[in-house]
DNA sequence: TCAAACTAATAACTTAAAGTCATTAATAGA
DNA sequence: TCTATTAATGACTTTAAGTTATTAGTTTGA
């Protein structure tokens, strides 16, 4: 029994006349006579109930033609999801993301990639970078929102943002008067820092610029919330740093200065596995593009560095 | 894309191997290659990703995988549905019926067919033998159990049992004293009769027995109520049938007595269309005849009618 | 690093199936 | 009774599916 047979039967089960149903399937009507008694034989059932000149459904044919039905219908829902899967218009995505990702390239990149894709189901999932690394390894997530470096092999990186650090410290404080602030000056201050947890590679970027400098950091403080830092630093128990992106947020009794060509940068990015053959992680990686144009990879560390120097002017 | 081309896409999808799924398929390996090549080339997308040495599923071939196993399963089962429809293991019979078959033959039939064959759906309309042949010709049921004759073309009949009727009065009338009752003696007697709708072959046969006898009856009450009949009959209005069947109702206060060699008898018996193909129809038909014993079938228009010249001579 | 073993694809060929054409047999309708 | 109609049958052709032998990358291990 193949889907030609059941194809044919249903035919001649509209017709209920070989040689029409015949006309109508393109072939001749001893073909059609042959595939159909085949059919009966292999099921073992009549199917119809023919005279030389007529022909009728049985009991069992009318069951089995509305199998027949459904059967076919099945057959073509298969081939346009399997079709529509193959070209990522429908199935399921999963996206890691960490909050920056909720305050940049998110919100753009969603609205804009469900306005092309509506059908396709998005599952997001919040984590911190090294989670959606694992996530991604154990093929949980299908992409990563999160802040390289990631050298794990079989992932592809694409780099979204870089963000510049400026030291935040109260205008009562000696280098309040700096309009940038040398690595080397923060050898001997208090310093107040987000935890290595929400951001290792920042943390460890910091420690390791320091070290460069020659000095270890003095560090007094962690806390994890922006408003806590913030606040400690405008009460001059330490200097804090926040991503230029965050400025704005600053209020008047502190006061921001750059730091003098600093090295560390929170870099944002989207890491998938390489292997992945999501059509839909294709789309959204189309649409990424477009949404938010790569931060040139080659290099991206000088460009950076450029800005914040160019700022510093 | 037909059946064997899902059945071998699953095989090589669970081996992840090409040669140990054709092994299993019972082909050669490139006879696999080339159908899993052309369902992909049919589909317009990539099920498989291999290098020379290795198999892995795409995002689209699990999606895929799934409905071949779905089309696959849907297809056993519309097989297993149509032979067991074929063999009438499965599926639907509506049966019409009178009272009589309520209280003679449907419990024992019924109860020994659910036991053959439980999964066969039965629906129960309770009908007058009229109402039973037209839904027997307008498709709506699939057998009768109804009060012949039927001499409706293409319906085919089997007689189950015939009744002999028994005349009731009360003790006091003269004709209690006979213990056979001719049927001419009925000439000026009062009768109250079964109507005419729930038995027209009752009452237009026992209208042509009286003809026959030479006389007209002389009807005084018609009542549906076997109870207000009887009630009638023992206050004395008049003379009233019933079946030899339902003697063990007569009270004391009233008398039955055999009509002399009366040829009036209510037959019962099953009818359906000749032409029906559903099998659960004839395996009902098969328990029938094992059950319900067949009454006399040859001809039994012509033997009640033999019956009934021996009874006038 | 290089040969040996492995494995999917390809090519040429064979077999099986599906289809065609011509014909037959039965039936309905004139 | 004759004619038109229609499904089945048989012989033959075409198409699809399968086979054998081989090729071309990969992996493994000496």
């Amino acid at each position: 029994m193949d889907f030609r047979q059941l194809q044919y039967f249903v035919a001649v089960a509209e017709e209920l006349y070989f040689g029409r149903a015949a006309d109508r399937l393109q072939i001749t009507q001893p073909a059609l006579s042959k595939q159909i008694t085949s059919l009966e034989k292999v099921l073992g059932v009549q199917l119809l109930f023919r005279t030389k000149r007529t022909v009728e459904l049985t009991h069992t044919g009318r069951t089995f033609l509305h199998q027949a039905h459904q059967l076919l219908a099945q057959k073509e829902m298969a081939i346009q999801l399997t079709r529509r899967t193959g070209e990522g218009d429908i199935g399921h995505l999963s996206v890691g993301f960490t909050k920056t990702a909720t305050q940049t390239v998110l919100p753009p990149l969603l609205s804009n990639f469900l306005e092309h894709y509506p059908s396709v189901e998005i599952d997001m999932l919040e984590l911190a970078t090294e989670a959606q690394v694992t996530a991604l390894n154990q093929d949980e997530i299908d992409i990563a929102f999160l802040h390289p470096p990631v050298d794990q092999r079989g992932l592809q990186v694409y780099s979204i943002l870089k963000e510049q650090f400026v030291v935040v410290l109260s205008p009562q404080h000696p280098l309040a008067s700096h309009s940038v602030v040398p690595i080397k000056a923060l050898a001997h201050e208090p310093l107040i820092i987000h935890p290595r947890q929400e951001g290792p590679a920042l943390y460890d970027g910091f420690l390791q610029v320091c070290q460069m400098a020659g000095f270890q950091p003095h560090i007094v403080k962690e806390s994890i919330s922006l408003q806590t830092r913030l606040c400690f630093a405008a009460a001059g128990i330490g200097l804090t740093f926040v991503s230029d992106r965050l400025q704005f947020l600053i209020g008047k009794n502190i006061v921001c200065r750059p730091l003098e060509n600093c090295p560390i940068h929170l870099e944002f990015g989207a890491a998938w596995r390489q292997s992945s053959s999501n059509p839909a992680l294709h789309n959204l990686l189309k649409i990424l593009s477009k949404t938010v144009p790569a931060h040139l990879n080659v290099d991206h560390q000088e460009s950076s560095l450029r800005i914040g120097r160019d700022a510093l002017k």
